[in-house]
DNA sequence: TTTAACTTTGTAATAATTACAATTTTAATT
DNA sequence: AATTAAAATTGTAATTATTACAAAGTTAAA
């Protein structure tokens, strides 16, 4: 848990990034809840300490922290914008039943398909869609009584 | 290409899809324009042949061959939807200079990463961004002659 | 303590998509 | 061919995420 302010300013202060309230208190909810949250989730779970902040403040600083790299912007399904703060490459998994995202690693060394030579990779996505194993469980017991 | 009315009118009874005139029209330009277009792309150059068509009747049918199986909707970036008619496991390569998106194939043998156990995956999408050859080539030479 | 730069906010605009009712078309049945 | 029910198509309005932008507030340096 990163609690300590001066833990948060100095991790912004890495990023080159100057430390402000709302960025702080963002960063800290990102480290805090590393759930893919969307800027809504954001925007609500931050309505309570700063009762004055704005969704576009929101907007403002995830886009700040985007082009930074404190974040990467994912997408699954075409919906939402979702923020990761892990940024290291690695993959999502999107359960379509409780939509929650859930992370995998998967080796670096994906070999580049030759279709793709004199391509430039600047990232890379990997995100699967299906039934958590919670979920799976609970659609099992809900008809094995049958 | 797939020219004959009888030709498309099949490929959509295949797939258990009533053929209509939109319907033919829309596959035979799936068929023949392999761009992953947009519902708007579709929509704009139908116009010509079915000036009464509308936009609804565009996501309508979509909606309708991505359920059946015709088309896959693939979502680069978060942004708008698009379509694609060649539904095999591949991946996407989307040049961030010139937006058009190319396919490559991969392995299907990926393995599952072990985080997933229990997990059931329906649908892998693998995404990358960049910069295509062309683009790559022309940004070159843009500033070569310095 | 003034000033300039930066941050935050609020409102309005945009764009993709969906909801839904009304109309049109199609196909089956008399 | 006329009737009718089902299906397809259309148009309009609503919704939602996001962006644009100007106004207000804050911060930090001079």
């Amino acid at each position: 848990m990163y609690n300590t302010v001066n833990q948060l300013k100095e991790y912004l202060i890495n990023y080159n990034i100057k430390p402000s309230t709302i960025r702080l208190k963002i960063l800290e909810y990102l480290l805090n809840n590393p759930i893919h949250p969307t800027a809504d989730d954001i925007y609500k779970s931050l309505l309570d300490q700063i009762p004055t902040i704005s969704k576009t403040s929101v907007y403002n600083t995830m886009d700040l922290f985007a082009d930074k790299g404190v974040v990467k912007v994912i997408s699954l399904d075409g919906k939402v914008a979702r923020y990761d703060i892990n940024t290291c490459l690695h993959g999502h998994f999107k359960c379509r039943v409780c939509e929650r995202v859930f992370d995998f690693p998967f080796s670096s060394k994906i070999p580049t398909p030759k279709e793709l030579n004199g391509f430039v990779i600047n990232e890379i996505d990997i995100n699967f869609y299906g039934v958590c194993q919670n979920c799976k469980k609970i659609k099992e017991g809900r008809f094995s009584h049958r």
